[in-house]
Formats: structure tokens, C-alpha cells, sequence
RNA sequence: GGGUGCUUAGCUCAGUUGGGAGAGCGUCGCCUUUACACGGCGAAGGUCGGGGGUUCGAACCCCUCAGCACCCA
């Protein structure tokens, strides 16, 4: 082996066996165990979110595959309609070209190209980060068969009754010319300008002021409300307004929504462009002011485009046409221009308001009036929340089923249609009457309806939210709507694995769509969710900030100027990049050097706690890979005292060491941990009791406890070390394999065939029969509770407490290794003398003692640093190596510290309120503190007055 | 406005049922010691955000204040 760790010469190498020899497709007999993937962007790129995510479901699937069960990982990516649209237009227009020049089938062809030339991109990284996806069942969600479970699910709906089309305001992206949902909207408070407008009375006694943030939309008011109570406009309800620059005239109304603290308590109602309106407009549509108003009052001014649009024929001059064309915010310029020149500007102040932006546009959405699809989504909530309810899903942490509850509790019916062109086209077909006919497709409609071939019909322009099929994902992905043995094995998966953010967008939905169409059954019994990675500040990480990190430039490493590189290329804001640079330059200013897969992993485990934000810092993986570093130097050592030294197993009738029997008790306990901490899905505190015990157990102690048994020339003795060593190695990676695969099966094959495997079952079938055996084909160990010697370990902190005090002595005396110091004991049990005579190899070797003695009766003691063991007291003589003057203040300062602890100890003795109600156990645990502390304040005195004496 | 979470060592974070606060990184000292300098050995470092309460006993339970973050309207 190499003596240093390096992890891209074994990686990749590993990954391709696994692939080839099938070992990511589910086998074996069993309780299955499967995990959906969250689908990725089909045209995306791997960010840190996908690498926590995916390194913690492929622990999860490793993990469940070496305990023997029939595991599926589903792996698959979903079309992501607006954000792949947007890539390839953005494409488009760099040629000069639009998408309306290509047409729809072209553009599409174009997507669909596009799709074949980077939809590798996210399974090759997926691929990097050691996940054990099956890759041979990968599905897309532009699929045939998923397209089909689309239409039936959306005409099964339909003919339910719980999809409808409907006129209604929309959140509408401009620039996308699309429909978005509420989630895909976000709000954020800019500063911005609030306008005192004012509307004279047409009867000319005087005048209303309204105030408003969006004065461009005065043209679409149909009336004014005051709230019933205010007295100050209570006389003026009924009577009209002139509305300034449009020759109209609307009524003053009554409406609660009118809030009299507010502005001037007047406010403008505009039903077509803002959704608090409409909801007012709704109230009094009725009303013949209103409803003899032009569209009944819900006068939409805005194009598609969100500039002011024209006049249709039977408008007359409804929009003045001094702003027709122009954009909502050159028209807002001018109508305030229009409006102060006419004097019916009261005033302008500065507001700070929430705007609503578009996710992916970032241009500000308007409320806007068109034509949509919907899912009633009462009905299918309902299920949703009873399962959550009564416990057939489970979130994990507990407490994030509040969020869903709070959600599913006030939901709103779903905008599903979207006005782009790649995704799922909805099977809906209209005729010149205006009938709709939705159908699994054109013929079926035909059919269906007994229309002739040559009837018209055209079908909806429109396509579905991406999510709507992702919300089939579930049992889409397994065959739905064929009944499928996958579907019949797989379905309802066992864990939902992602982040909180997609609660509403994607679980709820699956939880949903899943009992809809799956007999009630729910998709899935857990969810668990992670936190989000952020950078090392706890920002979020986006390519805007320039903050992003690939993992695989954590794997593979980048210098400096490609990372600047990077981040500064292909910004939507060019003019940030500077900044960009210089903090990319102070964070990584030597880059980011190559860390490998495995400490990627580890330091995504050690980092899945229960918090909701995940600080990134360079530190962790770095410590983690220099852990690898620290298995793999172990393994070397391991290897190199085992190799080529005959026959490992025991021989009968030889008994194990007492560090043999220590270090196998510990495994078992890491065993116990490590399970429970998967099961409970807390692998930060399995990856810690890994490191815990790879690091400051097997190499700090076990391994340095076997150096001199090694080197004593008792071969017996040796044989039983070597044995030992390989089996708690070997175990050891098949504990650490879900998490660290890679490492792990590269020593393990190296190590297997000097393992005595006896006992073990064999390895479990996988698709293809030909193969090399593999570690993730092994058993995951189970603790073997007769291994656990509570005497062993007893024993065994004995030995480190020896050791460490010397040691104590040593650092502090800054005496070097080199040098070997002699001992005296003296005060020790029956005991003690017993341990002392038993592991005085490792005494010597360990402390880097010269010798040991016994200090006879009567003898004095020589001037000595002191370090006590219960009752035995360990003297290093004071020779040149020892000052006097810092042993004494040592001593002190030791004294001093127990005082301390003695003080608070009998305190609470001293306190008969604490003597009455403790328990008795705490009070003799206090107890004996009080006696342990007295004797050894005493001892450590005598010593310092000894050594003030000489 | 409603809700959720957070505040523990210089930094990033654990902390089980309430019974003497831990880790990693960083810092300081010693060291080519035969697996590992991506290392070994030792050390320093904490008013557990502030205040109050419950309790024999609070980082943990309750109240309150402050600060930070996020979600919903």
C-alpha cells in the first residue's frame, strides 16, 4: 500500500466494478427497502445540496443493502419546464433567434437535444459521489411511461371532478409569459414609493385621496372603498368619483378591507390587478355601480407583457391612449408626471413594500387575469393530513409535521398550467363551440364523444407544473399505471430524504397524488428532513452570490484561477463579479485541494444533525480526509505485521489478550451505536463514533498495546495479535462502509483474505452471478454481546490511566521521547501489583519508561514528580529531567483544582434538603467523591511538602 | 401580524430521562517514536445570550427580555 492515502486512484476504479457487476440492482430475498431519489434538473448540475442529500440516502441504501434486504435506490431526473425552457431560449437568443421562430415542435426537438447533451452531467456526478442509484430502471419524467401516468392521473382527476379550468388572477411572469404558482413567487421587502393621489367628487364638493404603491394601475380601478366605520367618509359612500386621466367614473364603497389606520383610509380598488382587490370586487360585483361598468368592473389594463395594452373594438377609449404600449413602469412615470401636472398629486413618500418576484425570472409578478387549470385540492388533502395525523408518515425531526399541517390545513387549489411549451401538454381539446374534451388523447376524445375524424379540435396550448409530475414520481417511476411486480415490491417506499424547502412543493404533493392513486396507500412511512448547506458565513449558497461550491471540485480539488473562473462566468449580474473575486480569492486563497469522495461523504454525515442551516467549512473535510488518511495508515500497519506471517486463525485452546478482549468489547459497543444512530437517522453521531473509535481507540491505544506483543518474539502471542488486528479492521470497514465506501472496499479486498470469515454468512446474490466478492455485498455486523468484558475494559483504562499520567508528566516537564524515564511504585493493591506485573511491556513501550520497580518497605522515597492511580502512587524520580520548582507549582495547581471539586461536594452534603430528597445513588456517588478527593488532596500534599522539605 | 428554530470554547457544532459540559478545527509547548507530519504526546481555553421561576439540584423544564435566522399572510 501507498503510505499516503490517495483517494482518485481508487475511487473511480471501485465504482465501475460495483456498476458492472450489478451490485446497485435490488436482490436477495426479504423486506424490501427502497428509497426514491428526489429527481434532480435534467439539464442541471450537481450542487451541495444534492451532494448531503444523496450521500445521506446512499449510507441509508448501503447500509439496508449489507443487512440483506432487496434494496431499490430509483434513480431519475424530472424536465424542470421553466428553468430547461429558459437555458435553451437563452441559447436561442444568442443566435439571434426566439423560440416563435422555431415554432413548437422544433423548439421542443431543440430541448430534447439539448437534454442529450447534458442530461449526463448530473448522473456522471452522481455517479462520483459513489451513489448506489440503479441505474439500469433510471427514469425521466418526459418519459413515455411517465407521461402516460401523467394523462391518466389528469384525466382521472378531471373526471372526478378535482381538476377544473378557470378564469381567475394568476400570479403572471412577464417575462416568461407563463403562469406561476405561489411557491414559485417570492416576495421581499425593496424600497419603494407610496403616491397620494387625489379623486375629485363629480359632484364638485371636494375630493378623496387615495394612496398607492402601484399608481399605474388607477386605470383599471372601478371604485373607491372606505372602511363602514370611518366617520370621516361614512357621508360619502355611494357617491362617485372622477377617475383622474380615464373620463371615468366610480362609486365610493363601503368594505372593511378599507383600513382607516392606513394611508388615508381611502383606498383604490383595482379587481383585475391586485388579488386583495378581486376579493373585494367579489363582494360587490353585484352592485350596479359596478356591475354597469365596463367587464363588470374587472378591467385588466396590462398585455402580456405587462405593458399597457391596447383597446379592443368595443372598448372605445376605455385605456387612454396615451399609455397604451408603454411599460408598466415607463406608464407609471408618466401617469405620475400626468397626475402632478394636473395638481392631483397630494405627495410622494418613500415605502418600503414587499415585491413579489418571479424564482426563476426575478422580474416582478403581476396579478393577472387569464384562463388556468386547477387541482381542487381539498378533497386529496384530507388523506394527506389523517396519514401524517395518525402516524403512517412520520416526519423526522418530529416537529416539521407542524409545517406540513400548518399548509395542508390552509390549502389553496393548484395552478397547474403553465404557458411553455416543454413539458407534459395537457389532453384537453376545444372545438369552435367552445367545448372542452379531455382525453387520454385526440382519439380517445373522438371516441369518447362520438366526434367524426374530421370534427375540429385543437388541443390546449398549455403544459403542465413540473411538479404535477413529480408528484407521481412515487409509483410512476415503478411502472404505474401498469401493474407492475416493481410497483407490487416497492411501493410504498420505506424514507422520503430531502430538504424542508420542498415540503410544500413536493412532499405534500406526493403524499397526496400517492393515497389518490395508490388505494390510499401512503408513498412512503418516513420523511426525513436535512438541513440546507450553506456556506462557511450561513449564507445560502447561489451562483448570483458566487458562493457556490461543486462537490466535485471538493473531490477532485481546483487551483485558485479556475475557481474564480467559475464563479465569475456566466453571472445574470456581470457587474458583481469584482466582489465575487475578491471574496473567492480571501476564502480559498490557495483553492481548494483534492479531498476525495470518502471525506466528502464523512463531513456530509458528521454534519447531519438536527439543525436546519449547514455551515460548509473547509476545515471539517480536511480533518476528515486526513481521518482517511489515518484508516488507511492503520491498514498499512495491519497489513504489513500480517501479511506473509502463516496462519491468522486461533489456535485452540489460546486465550485472548486482555487488550484483544478490550478492543473487540468497544467494537461491539460501536456496533450498538452505530445502528441505532442510522436507525434514527443521526449520522453525525455515527460518523463520530467511528471516528471516535478508528481513531483514539484502535490506532491511539490498541495498535501501539500490540507493537511490543509483535516485537516480543512470543509467537503465540503474536499470532493472537495478528488475528485480533484483521478481524476488528475488517469489521471495522464493514461498520464504516455506508459511509465511506470507497476506502473501505479498496483495504477490504486487500484484507479479506487473511480474515477468518468463518461463521460469517455468505454474501449476498446480485444481478449478475460472475464477480469478485465485494464489501457491499457483506453482512453488516451485528454486536455479539458475548464479546462485551466489562473486565477487559476495567482493566484497560487502568493501563491508559498509568500510562497517561506519566505522560502528563512528561508534556509538562517537556521531557522529550527520546528520553526513557525510570519509576518507582509504591502504595499499589494486591491488584494493582498484579496489572503492573501483567502489562508491564506496554507500560514501558507506551509511557517510554526505562523501568519499573517496586519501592521496597521502609525504603524512603527519592525526591519525585508524583502521579497517582487510586492508591498507587507512581514516582518518576527528579533527576536533571525534572524541575523542581514546576513540579511543586504542578502539584499546587492540582491540589488547588480538587479543592475546589471537594468544596462543591460537600456543600451539597452539608445541605440537608439534598440529603432528604436525592436519590440515594446520587448521594453515594457524592459520598464517594468527598472520600476519593480527601485521599488524594491529602497524598498530592504530602508530596508537595516533601518536596518543599529537600 | 401568525408560526418555527437558533444563541454552549477563538471558529463550526454535539450534549440521551434534570444528577459534575464534550468533539473537530484553530492556538501554545515538546517530538523524525519503526502505520501515519494528512502524524505522535501534552496543555490552555466555557457566567451554556440576559433576567426570573420550579427543583435538594437546571445547558436541559416554565416565564420573560434581547439578538439572529427562516416560513406563512
Amino acid at each position: 500500500m501507498d503510505k499516503t492515502y490517495t483517494p482518485e486512484k481508487i475511487e473511480t476504479k471501485w465504482y465501475q466494478s460495483w456498476e458492472q457487476q450489478g451490485r446497485f440492482e435490488p436482490s436477495g430475498e426479504g423486506t424490501p427497502y427502497c428509497i426514491m431519489i428526489p429527481p434532480p434538473n435534467v439539464t442541471g448540475s450537481l450542487h451541495m445540496g444534492h451532494g448531503f442529500n444523496n450521500t445521506i440516502m446512499d449510507a441509508l441504501i448501503r447500509y439496508q443493502r449489507m443487512n440483506g434486504r432487496p434494496t431499490l435506490w430509483q434513480p431519475g431526473a424530472d424536465h424542470a419546464g421553466i428553468a430547461t425552457q429558459m437555458v435553451v431560449e437563452r441559447q436561442l437568443n444568442t443566435e439571434g433567434k426566439t423560440r416563435h421562430d422555431l415554432g413548437r415542435d422544433a423548439f421542443i426537438d431543440r430541448i430534447w437535444a439539448w437534454r442529450e447533451e447534458s442530461g449526463g452531467n448530473i448522473t456522471r456526478q452522481l455517479r462520483r459521489l459513489g451513489s448506489s442509484l440503479d441505474w439500469a430502471n433510471e427514469r425521466f419524467t418526459m418519459d413515455e411511461g411517465m407521461s402516460d401516468a401523467v394523462r391518466e392521473v389528469f384525466v382521472r382527476l378531471y373526471e372526478e371532478g378535482l381538476i377544473y379550468r378557470g378564469k381567475r388572477l394568476v400570479n403572471w411572469d412577464p417575462k416568461l409569459h407563463t403562469a406561476v404558482s405561489d411557491l414559485e413567487v417570492v416576495s421581499e421587502e425593496e424600497s419603494g414609493h407610496m403616491w397620494h393621489i387625489h379623486y375629485p367628487l363629480s359632484n364638485g364638493q371636494g375630493q378623496l385621496t387615495v394612496s398607492t404603491t402601484r399608481p399605474e394601475t388607477m386605470l383599471g380601478d372601478c371604485a373607491v372603498a372606505v372602511n363602514p366605520e370611518d366617520e370621516r367618509y361614512r357621508h360619502l359612500i355611494g357617491e362617485l368619483v372622477e377617475l383622474p386621466l380615464t373620463g371615468r367614473r366610480i362609486p365610493v364603497i363601503a368594505d372593511e378591507h378599507a383600513d382607516p389606520e392606513f394611508g388615508t383610509g381611502c383606498v383604490k380598488i383595482t379587481p383585475a390587478h391586485d388579488f386583495n382587490d378581486y376579493a373585494v370586487w367579489q363582494l360587490h360585483r353585484d352592485e350596479s355601480s359596478i356591475a354597469s361598468q365596463p367587464h363588470g368592473g374587472l378591467i385588466n389594463i396590462l398585455s402580456v407583457d405587462a405593458a399597457i395594452r391596447d383597446n379592443e373594438e368595443d372598448e372605445g377609449q376605455l385605456i387612454p391612449a396615451a399609455y397604451t404600449s408603454m411599460d408598466r413602469f415607463a406608464a407609471r412615470k408618466q401617469i405620475v408626471a400626468d397626475l402632478k401636472a394636473l395638481g392631483l398629486l397630494e405627495k410622494v413618500v418613500d415605502h418600503r413594500l414587499p415585491v413579489p418576484r418571479g424564482d426563476r425570472s426575478g422580474v416582478v409578478i403581476e396579478p393577472f387575469l387569464t384562463d388556468q387549470w386547477y387541482v381542487k385540492v381539498g378533497p386529496l388533502a384530507k388523506p394527506a393530513i389523517k396519514a401524517v395525523e395518525d402516524g403512517r408518515i412520520r416526519f423526522v425531526p418530529d416537529n416539521w409535521k407542524n409545517t406540513y399541517f400548518d399548509w395542508m390545513h390552509n390549502i389553496q387549489d393548484w395552478c397547474i398550467s403553465r404557458q411553455i411549451w416543454w413539458g407534459h401538454r395537457i389532453p384537453a381539446w376545444y372545438d369552435a363551440e367552445g367545448n372542452i374534451y379531455v382525453g387520454r388523447d385526440e382519439q380517445a376524445v373522438r371516441d369518447q364523444h362520438k366526434l367524426s375524424a374530421d370534427y375540429p379540435l385543437r388541443q390546449d396550448e398549455d403544459v403542465l407544473d413540473t411538479w404535477f409530475s413529480s408528484a407521481l414520481w412515487p409509483f410512476s417511476t415503478l411502472g404505474w399505471p401498469q401493474k407492475t411486480e416493481r410497483l407490487e415490491q416497492f411501493y410504498p417506499g420505506n424514507v422520503l430524504v430531502t430538504g424542508f424547502d420542498i415540503i410544500f412543493f413536493w412532499v405534500a404533493r406526493m403524499i397526496m397524488m400517492g393515497m389518490k392513486f395508490m388505494d390510499g396507500q401512503v408513498p412512503f412511512h418516513e420523511v426525513y428532513i436535512h438541513g440546507l448547506v450553506r456556506d462557511a458565513d450561513g449564507n445560502k449558497m447561489s451562483k448570483s452570490k458566487g458562493n457556490v461550491l461543486d462537490p466535485l471540485d471538493l473531490i477532485d480539488g481546483i487551483d485558485l484561477e479556475s475557481l474564480v473562473q467559475k464563479r465569475t462566468t456566466g453571472l445574470m449580474q456581470p457587474e458583481l463579479a469584482p466582489s465575487i473575486e475578491k471574496s473567492t480569492r480571501k476564502h480559498f486563497p490557495d483553492g481548494i485541494s483534492a479531498f476525495g469522495t470518502d471525506a466528502l461523504r464523512f463531513t456530509f454525515c458528521s454534519l447531519a444533525t438536527t439543525g436546519r442551516d449547514i455551515r460548509f467549512d473547509l476545515g471539517r473535510i480536511e480533518g476528515y480526509r486526513n481521518f482517511c488518511n489515518k484508516l488507511w495508515n492503520a491498514a498499512r500497519f495491519v497489513l504489513m505485521n500480517t501479511e506473509g506471517k502463516g496462519s491468522l486463525s486461533l489456535e485452540p485452546g489460546v486465550e485472548l489478550g486482555i487488550a484483544d478482549r478490550w478492543i473487540l468489547s468497544l467494537q461491539q459497543r460501536l456496533i450498538i451505536q452505530v445502528r441505532e444512530s442510522i436507525d434514527n437517522y443521526r449520522f453525525d453521531q455515527a460518523a463520530q463514533a467511528i471516528y471516535e473509535f478508528t481513531w483514539n481507540e484502535y490506532c491511539d491505544w490498541y495498535l501501539e498495546l500490540c507493537k511490543p506483543r509483535l516485537l516480543s518474539g512470543d509467537e503465540s502471542s503474536a499470532r493472537v495479535v495478528r488475528h485480533t488486528l484483521i478481524q476488528v479492521l475488517e469489521s471495522l470497514l464493514r461498520i464504516a462502509h455506508p459511509l465511506i465506501p470507497f476506502i473501505t472496499e479498496e483495504i477490504w479486498q486487500r484484507v479479506v483474505p487473511l480474515a477468518d470469515r468463518q461463521g460469517l454468512p455468505n454474501e449476498a446474490p446480485t444481478a449478475r452471478s460472475e464477480h469478485s466478492p465485494s464489501i457491499m455485498g457483506q453482512p453488516y455486523p451485528h454486536a455479539n454481546d458475548a464479546l462485551i468484558d466489562a473486565n477487559a475494559e476495567l482493566e484497560t483504562e487502568w493501563l491508559k490511566g498509568f500510562i497517561l499520567g506519566i505522560r502528563q508528566v512528561r508534556g509538562e516537564m517537556d521531557i522529550s521521547p527520546a528520553r526513557r524515564v525510570p519509576v518507582l511504585l509504591t502504595q499499589g493493591s494486591a491488584l494493582d501489583r498484579k496489572r503492573v506485573e501483567a502489562h508491564g511491556e506496554s507500560l514501558l513501550s507506551l509511557a517510554r519508561l526505562e523501568s519499573i520497580n517496586w519501592l521496597a518497605d521502609g525504603d524512603e522515597a527519592p525526591e519525585s514528580a508524583t502521579v497517582l492511580l487510586e492508591e498507587l502512587k507512581i514516582l518518576i524520580p527528579l533527576t536533571d529531567l525534572i524541575d523542581k520548582a514546576a513540579e511543586s507549582q504542578r502539584l499546587a495547581r492540582d491540589i488547588e483544582k480538587h479543592q475546589a471539586d471537594l468544596k462543591r461536594s460537600e456543600g451539597k452534603l452539608g445541605n440537608a434538603n439534598f440529603v432528604e430528597r436525592a436519590p440515594a445513588a446520587v448521594i453515594e456517588q457524592e459520598r464517594g467523591r468527598v472520600e476519593k478527593l480527601t485521599a488524594t488532596i491529602e497524598q498530592l500534599r504530602q508530596q508537595l511538602a516533601r518536596l518543599a522539605q529537600i
